[in-house]
RNA sequence: GAGCGAGUAGCUCAAUCGGAUAGAGCACGAGCCUUCUAAGCUCGGGGUUGCAGGUUCGAUCCCUGCCUCGCUCACCA
C-alpha cells in the first residue's frame, strides 16, 4: 500500500513540476522524516530545484506545499514544509489502515520471459557452502519474478548448467580409472554399491577429486604423463562414443542427482539442466563462429602470440596496428575452442540468436509442481518446453568470472544485439570462504600466514571447505534439539518438520542476509545462531502472532473482518497510538522492498526488511499485551495489528524461500 | 604491473539517487518470565566512516592522490 502512495504523490508532484516550472526530473527521492512525528514521507526536492530555480528551498518547498495542498494525492492527510526545506507528508493514518488491513497492494510484473541461470556445479563433487550462496541467491530472485498469488510477476525459467563434459569431471574420472583401476562396469558397481551402504556419490567424489588433484603433481618424474593422461581423458569424454565418457557420463549423472536432492532440501527446483555435452554434440559453437565472423567479432589473427588463433577484442581495448596481443583466443591453435567461445556460443541460444540449434528436451526429474528437463542431443521427449527464447536473462555466477562474463556481453554487443547485452546481468557475487578458526575446527591443517587472513577460500581440488548437506544436517541437528526440549509433547514427525523449517531458515537467512559484494567469512558459530538478525527470529515473531489467535480462539481472518467494523477515532494518535501505526507502516512497505530488490538485484534488501518486520512486531508485542486487553477497541485493533504483521512476514520469508512454522 | 571490489563500533555487517542525530546483530554491563513461549523485550557503554585534499547548502556515498586487504588478468574451465 506504501508504494501505492508514493506513485501517486509521485505523480501529482512531477505533474506540478511540470505546470508550474516546467520541469521533469528523472528520478524523485522519498525518505523517511528521522521521527513519526515528522510525517511519513519526506521529500528533499527543494534542495535540489533550489539551483535550476535559483530560490530557496525553503521557498520552493513552501509553494510545493500549497500546490499539493490544494488537491491532496490519495491517502495524504496533509504536506508541510520542514527543516531547511524538506516537504513532509503526512499519512491519512486511517484510510491506509483501512487499505492494508484489506490487502490492497501495488502489482509487480511485466512483459517478457525472464531466464535465470544459478547453482551450475560441475557435477565432479559434493556441493559446499559457496554453492550454498549461489542457489539461495538464484532461487531467492527467481521468486521475486515469478508470479504467484500476490503478483503478477513475470514469465520466469530456471537452468541449472552442467558442465558434464569438463577437466574437473575429467579428474574424477582419472581417478576411478587409474588411481582405482576401475572400468565402465565396475563403476556402474561402485554405484550400486554406494547405494546399497547409503553412501553418497557426492561425497565419494570430493575425496577422490582431492587425491587426485594432488596426484597430478606429486611425483615430478610423472607429472608430464599425468598432464597427458589427464588431457586425453577430457577429450574422450569430449568427442564421447567411448568408455571412457560413459563412465562420465553415470559419474556425472549421479552426482547431479545428488546436488538436486540437496537443493531440494532447501526448496530449491529448476525447469531445466542444460549440459554441455549437448552444446557440444550439437555444436552450437559452429554456428555461432560463423555469426561472429559475419558480424565481424571474430577474427584470424596472423602474427604475435596468438599467431594461428582465432581472437577476440577484449571488452575496453581499442583498435591496434598489427597484432593486437591483449585480445581474448576464442579458438586456439589446434582448433579447439576455448570456454568463452562455448559460452559465447550458448549465451546466443538463450536469447534465440543462434540459427537453426536448440537443445533437444527430455524429462529428467518430476518435482511435486512441475518437471525438470535436461538436455539431449537426441529428440526430445513430447510436451517440451523450449527455453531459449529469453527477454532478459540473470546469471548468477561468482565475481571471479567478472573478466569471462563482460567478454561474453562484450561480443553480444559487437555482434549488434545491444538491446540483448543490455538486457544481461551478470548477478554477481562474492565467495563464502572459511574463517581460519573455522577451517582449524574442521581439522584442516592451517599456515601460518594464512591464519593471519580474515578469511580462507575454500578449494575443492584441496577438499577444503564444508559440504552443504553436512551445514544443513547440523543446523537441523542444533534446531532438533531445542524442539525436543521445547515440545516433548509433539509428535515425532512434527518435530522433523519443524527442526527442518529452522535450519533451513537459518541458513537461507544466513546466505541472503549480506550484500552481493561482501565476502562471507563462514563460521559456525554465526551460522548455527538462531538469535538476533536470523531466519527462526523472524520464524519466532510469526508463531508468536500465530499463538495469540490460537489462544484468543480467533483467527487472522476473522480478526480482520471484526477490524472492518471498528471505529478507527483516536485509537491511531498520540504516543501509544504511533508504535501501532508505525508497526502497520512497516507492514505496508513490502512491495516496496520487493520492487527494490528487483531493481538492484539485491535479495539482501528484502531479507533486512523481513528481519526488521519481526523486529517491530516483537516490540509491539511487549508493548501491548493482546489478551490481556480489556478495551474491546483497542483489542480489535491489535489483533488486526498482529494479523497484518504476520501476513506480510509471511509472505516476506516466502520469497525468502523459509517456511513459517506452526510452533517453535 | 593492469582491471574490479573492499576498508564504517571490540567482532560481523547495513546505510535507497548526495539528505535531518551514521544504524542493526553478536559480544559486554544492568534490568524484565505467576504473563500471548525469554529462539524474546528494555536500558547502557561503545564511531576522527583507512589517510590527505577537493567539489557543495549538505559527503560513509562523488572527484584526485596515497595506504592496506581480497579477487581477476592462460591457446585452463
Amino acid at each position: 500500500m506504501y508504494r501505492i502512495v508514493q506513485q501517486s504523490l509521485l505523480a501529482r508532484i512531477q505533474s506540478i513540476l511540470s505546470a508550474r516550472y516546467e520541469i521533469s526530473l528523472e528520478n524523485l527521492a522519498v525518505e523517511q522524516p528521522p521521527s513519526i512525528a515528522l510525517g511519513e514521507l519526506a521529500l528533499p526536492i527543494a534542495f535540489e530545484l533550489a539551483k535550476r530555480l535559483r530560490k530557496a528551498p525553503r521557498a520552493i518547498a513552501t509553494e510545493l506545499a500549497e500546490e499539493l495542498s490544494g488537491q491532496l494525492p490519495e491517502g495524504v492527510a496533509s504536506v508541510e514544509v520542514a527543516g531547511a526545506g524538506y516537504l513532509n507528508v503526512r499519512l491519512d493514518r486511517g484510510r491506509i489502515v483501512r487499505e492494508i488491513a484489506r490487502d490492497r497492494h501495488a502489482d509487480i510484473g511485466g512483459e517478457g520471459f525472464r531466464l535465470i541461470e544459478h547453482t551450475s556445479i560441475n557435477p565432479n563433487k559434493a556441493a559446499h557452502i559457496g554453492h550454498l550462496r549461489n542457489a539461495i541467491l538464484g532461487d531467492t530472485f527467481q521468486r521475486l519474478l515469478r508470479k504467484d498469488d500476490y503478483k503478477s510477476g513475470y514469465e520466469v525459467g530456471v537452468q541449472n548448467y552442467i558442465d558434464n563434459t569438463g577437466v574437473q569431471v575429467a579428474d574424477v574420472v582419472v581417478g576411478l580409472m587409474h588411481l582405482e583401476g576401475k572400468d565402465l562396469a565396475s563403476t556402474r558397481q561402485l554405484l550400486a554399491d554406494l547405494a546399497e551402504r547409503g553412501e553418497r556419490i557426492d561425497y565419494y567424489c570430493w575425496d577422490l577429486y582431492a587425491h587426485v588433484s594432488q596426484w597430478y603433481t606429486a611425483d615430478e618424474s610423472q607429472a608430464t604423463e599425468r598432464k597427458h593422461l589427464r588431457l586425453a581423458t577430457l577429450h574422450a569424454i569430449e568427442s564421447g562414443g567411448n568408455d571412457i565418457a560413459k563412465v562420465a557420463d553415470l559419474i556425472a549423472t549421479a552426482v547431479l542427482r545428488r546436488h538436486l536432492g540437496t537443493m531440494q532440501r532447501l526448496s530449491i527446483e529448476y525447469d531445466f539442466l542444460p549440459r554441455e555435452s549437448e552444446i557440444l554434440h550439437l555444436e552450437f559453437w559452429d554456428a555461432a563462429r560463423q555469426l561472429m565472423i559475419e558480424k565481424g567479432v571474430l577474427y584470424f589473427e596472423t602474427e604475435g602470440k596468438n599467431k594461428g588463433c582465432w581472437v577476440m577484442r577484449r571488452a575496453g581495448g581499442e583498435a591496434v596496428e598489427g597484432a593486437d596481443e591483449d585480445a581474448k583466443v576464442i579458438v586456439r591453435s589446434n582448433g579447439t575452442v576455448t570456454y568463452v567461445g562455448k559460452d559465447i556460443a550458448y549465451h546466443l541460444w538463450k536469447f534465440g540468436l543462434l540459427p537453426g540449434r536448440d537443445f533437444g528436451y527430455r524429462r529428467f526429474h518430476e518435482y511435486a509442481t512441475h518437471m525438470c528437463w535436461i538436455s539431449t542431443a537426441s529428440t526430445s521427449d513430447p510436451g517440451h518446453p523450449a527455453f531459449g527464447h529469453a527477454d532478459a536473462i540473470y546469471n548468477v555466477i561468482d565475481s571471479r568470472q567478472n573478466d569471462p562474463q563482460t567478454q561474453v556481453v562484450q561480443a553480444l554487443r559487437g555482434m549488434g544485439f545491444i538491446s540483448e547485452a543490455d538486457r544481461y546481468t551478470h548477478f554477481s557475487y562474492e565467495m563464502v570462504a572459511l574463517t581460519p578458526r573455522c577451517a582449524l575446527e574442521l581439522g584442516y591443517t592451517v599456515s601460518e600466514e594464512d591464519q593471519k587472513r580474515a578469511y580462507i577460500e575454500v578449494s575443492g581440488r584441496k577438499g577444503f571447505g564444508v559440504k552443504a548437506d553436512d551445514l544443513l544436517d547440523r543446523l537441523i541437528t542444533a534446531a532438533r534439539a531445542e524442539v525436543d526440549a521445547r515440545h516433548p509433547d509433539l509428535a515425532e514427525g512434527e518435530r522433523e518438520t519443524i527442526a527442518r523449517q529452522i535450519g533451513v531458515g537459518a541458513l537461507r537467512y544466513f546466505m541472503l542476509r549480506f550484500t552481493r559484494n561482501t565476502v562471507i567469512a563462514f563460521d559456525f558459530r554465526d551460522a548455527l545462531s538462531f538469535e538476533g538478525e536470523t531466519g527462526p527470529y523472524v520464524q519466532y515473531a510469526i508463531v508468536r502472532a500465530a499463538n495469540i489467535f490460537r489462544k484468543a480462539g480467533t483467527m487472522a481472518a476473522a480478526s480482520l473482518a471484526a477490524f472492518a467494523e471498528l471505529d478507527l477515532e483516536g485509537v491511531l494518535e498520540g504516543e501509544e497510538g504511533n508504535t501501532v501505526w508505525e508497526t502497520w507502516l512497516l507492514v505496508s512497505r513490502l512491495t516496496l522492498l520487493i520492487e527494490q530488490s528487483i531493481a538492484t538485484s539485491e535479495p539482501a534488501y528484502l531479507a533486512r526488511y523481513a528481519f526488521q518486520l519481526a523486529q517491530q512486531f516483537n516490540n509491539f508485542y511487549h508493548r501491548h499485551h493482546i489478551l490481556n486487553e480489556t478495551d474491546a477497541r483497542r483489542r480489535t485493533l491489535y489483533l488486526a495489528t498482529a494479523a497484518v504483521a504476520q501476513r506480510e512476514m509471511i509472505r516476506a520469508l516466502g520469497y525468502l524461500g523459509i517456511e513459517a512454522p506452526e510452533r517453535m
